[in-house]
DNA sequence: TATTATAGTTACTTTTAGTAACTCAAAAGT
DNA sequence: ACTTTTGAGTTACTAAAAGTAACTATAATA
């Protein structure tokens, strides 16, 4: 069983990138793509960060806070967190019901890093919607 | 003019998180998703990455570093980029013709929070992909 | 008996991502 | 002279994902 992965390589090679890749993109496990590719949609960012704020809601409070979201989009989202680890779901057998979400452990470690991320966002933000309206304007 | 967005409220209140959604949600321009969604599409992320570790990149060299990714997904990647100001494109008006990549700045200020989140995404997979294991049992 | 409340589903439409095949213009091979 | 190669794309299409609107269940309440 021949290793060609992971091996040190010199910094900024053409052979360190490879690696980077064959680690990543070959194995077809690459944990970042996966991460970020279950955040980025519309509501979930939002959703792990006013969970961050609180204990725990209950599926209408959370409803309420995010303004436009569905019904829909707010299970299909809180589930994908669930099934991930990041969420509780504590169900309350009445009725009517009473369902509990909450972050983990997991889900709280994160909150820390879409906070850095949000900053950089905002700090950027600017020079980016600059660029974009540079790009079109560059195009016509 | 009222101003009701911003205004510190306790930490951890039901006003703190509505004023996060005034601000971010219902103004209509949440940088944090809009940022994040351009980075979680299969490609983006390889892209800066391979760039962050190199001075300058022409289009057929990236795709070679990038196994699996076809030339139009290549351009649609590099020019959207390019639109954010994250990379610059450099045009030789040659035949056959040569264009270069470049992170600006700004991409590799980017490539700093991308790795943090990276190392955090490889840190916690297992968790994760368990997590996933588990739902799918739970479920039957 | 009709209405409200909570936490969802189901069936559908729109949007986005991704693929495979084609283009252009010059240079080099045969 | 004609065919192939090269680099950097387009175009036209298909598959997949995201999102919407309308419906459901069950008990308590008016």
């Amino acid at each position: 069983m021949e290793v060609t992965n992971s091996v040190k390589a010199p910094k900024g090679s053409r052979e360190e990138i490879k690696n980077y890749f064959s680690d990543n993109v070959k194995t077809k496990h690459c944990p970042i793509t996966d991460i970020l590719s279950r955040l980025s949609d519309k509501w979930t960012i939002h959703t792990i960060i006013i969970l961050g704020k609180s204990e725990n809601l209950r599926f209408t409070e959370i409803k309420k806070l995010i303004p436009g979201i569905s019904q829909r989009m707010l299970t299909v989202t809180l589930r994908t967190l669930e099934e991930d680890g990041l969420v509780t779901r504590t169900i309350y057998p009445q009725i009517p019901p009473r369902v509990e979400y909450e972050l983990t452990p997991l889900g709280r470690s994160l909150v820390g890093q879409l906070i850095e991320l949000s900053d950089w966002a905002n700090e950027n933000m600017v020079h980016i919607l600059r660029s974009r309206e540079e790009y079109i304007l560059k195009k016509n």
